[in-house]
RNA sequence: GUCCGGAUAGUGUAGCGGCCUAUCAUGAGGGCCUGUCGAGCCCCCGACCCGGGUUCAAAUCCCGGUCCGGACGCCA
């Protein structure tokens, strides 16, 4: 192993140690007499000092033509100093080029110069090394630790489902049809009928997060074609009983996340409310009242607008959930209410800028099932491996799944989702 | 997919018919400088998306294409 320290487990108490720290030449600046070298690592920046008076000539020939974003390891001797940042230098005995970079860089790193988004995924590795960008996902490790930490103190068990499929999932959205051996395939649209089926597999709860595509051809910062989906079902639960757990759910990421992650959110400049519970519950006719009031002209029966959505989330002004959607909206699988089956028992999970989840109770007669997808005008036989489990002792049961770049892009502020994705897919985007 | 706006050095920009041999910053190369921390100062390098048209003259106006941004649609 290389290094010895990462750049902010080195402090002036330190004085008189002997460490190295690896990382990229963040900048160099040469004054004459005295070369500062600024070293940035994972964590931050260390300022290596060399004085042309007492240095090796070698070292300092190394460092007089390192290039920027050069990657190096620098052994040295930690000297507490007052006039250094963090109140601490490193004064080098040995400096090596570990990865040299070319000139001119594809965008600057330091932040003096701003790069466009499109410049930034084009040099995604090289945008990944500004502490701002790197910030955002941390952050979005730290939200999806604390989901699997809280879904698994719960009672939820993770599971993998496949993303190679037989048959379109739902309806509704586009697949991307692939090619698997002889036969035509899709990429799954959503982990959907596979956690139901555990559901009857007797794991109780389950949750997944990964990956769901999307064929269709939308251009919007908040729309990916390849999306990750944070997913739970869960048996014997009815659809308030899982609308509790995402409530608590998110409150509890941004709580996690407002305590652990200060030092990214700092560096994004970013303060995090953490969302108070129950978050307010409206009907769809509720809604759309809403949505009238506003000046906005939608029939009993619509989806909501983009428009819609956006002042009904204005009006409430925090996170809500919409419940009791029109039946024939939401998916065959949302339970319709017994006495009412123009109306089911699906939510969605909004924040004032955009849907983050949707969910329901399941409909778990089989009968009944299999007639909504007629009514859908899905072919039944298409969905036989989801159906047989239905006949053999399916539990009631209920789920959601959350986009997490949504959650974390509505957390941070953060106004175009590919911020949030390391490399995202959309119409125009397949590379990196 | 529709509508609106845009494309100028590696990066980010100014210019919007002739003052453009194109502005500024950052960066690259060279020089000075022993405490910089967006170091400073001097020199220097580097660009008008592609194709067609209008005009005495096009970075600038028009048409087409490509790409980018935004809104909407589709969708979650």
């Amino acid at each position: 192993m290389i290094r010895t320290h990462y750049s902010t487990q080195v402090t002036s108490e330190m004085n008189g140690t002997s460490v190295t720290i690896c990382g990229w030449a963040h900048e160099i600046r040469d004054l004459g007499g005295i070369t500062f070298l600024v070293v940035r690592d994972r964590e931050g920046l260390v300022q290596v000092t060399l004085f042309k008076k007492t240095i090796d000539k070698n070292v300092l020939e190394v460092v007089r033509n390192l290039s920027r974003e050069s990657v190096v390891a620098v052994t040295g001797t930690v000297k507490k100093e007052a006039k250094a940042p963090n109140g601490y230098e490193l004064v080098p005995t040995q400096v090596t080029v570990l990865g040299k970079a070319d000139s001119p860089l594809p965008m600057d790193t330091t932040g003096k110069v701003d790069a466009d988004l499109d410049t930034r995924l084009d040099a995604r590795f090289m945008d990944m090394r500004r502490p701002r960008t790197q910030a955002i996902f941390r952050i979005r490790h730290l939200m999806l630790k604390s989901i699997r930490e809280f879904l698994d103190q719960d009672g939820f068990i993770e599971i993998t489902t496949p993303k190679v499929v037989a048959t379109a999932t739902e309806g509704g959205t586009a697949l991307f049809p692939i090619t698997y051996f002889e036969r035509e395939a899709f990429l799954n649209q959503s982990p959907q009928l596979f956690k139901q089926l555990m559901m009857s597999g007797g794991l109780d709860r389950v949750f997944e997060i990964g990956p769901i595509f999307r064929a269709e051809e939308h251009d919007t910062r908040k729309h990916l074609n390849e999306a990750t989906s944070i997913d739970i079902e869960a048996s014997y639960l009815d659809n308030e009983d899982v609308m509790v757990i995402l409530e608590n759910l998110v409150k509890h990421v941004y709580s996690t996340v407002a305590e652990k992650g200060t030092k990214y959110l700092e560096m994004l400049g970013v303060v995090i409310t953490v969302p108070k519970t129950p978050f307010r519950r409206i009907t769809y006719d509720e809604a759309i009242t809403i949505a009238r009031d506003n000046g906005e002209k939608i029939e009993w029966g619509d989806d909501l607008s983009t428009e819609s959505e956006h002042s009904i989330g204005k009006t409430i002004g925090e996170h809500y959930f919409i419940t009791d959607w029109p039946t024939k909206i939401k998916p065959f699988y949302a339970m319709p209410y017994e006495d009412k089956p123009e109306i089911c028992r699906a939510f969605d999970m909004m924040h004032p800028r955009m849907e983050l989840s949707s969910g329901a109770q399941r409909e778990h007669s089989y009968e009944l099932l299999k007639q909504r997808i007629s009514d859908k005008g899905l072919n039944p036989d298409g969905f036989e491996f989801y159906l047989k489990a239905f006949r053999y002792g399916m539990p009631p049961h209920s789920g959601w799944g959350v986009g997490a770049e949504r959650l974390l892009m509505t957390m941070l502020g953060i106004e175009n989702i590919r911020e949030v994705v390391l490399f995202p897919r959309d119409r125009k985007r397949l590379s990196p």
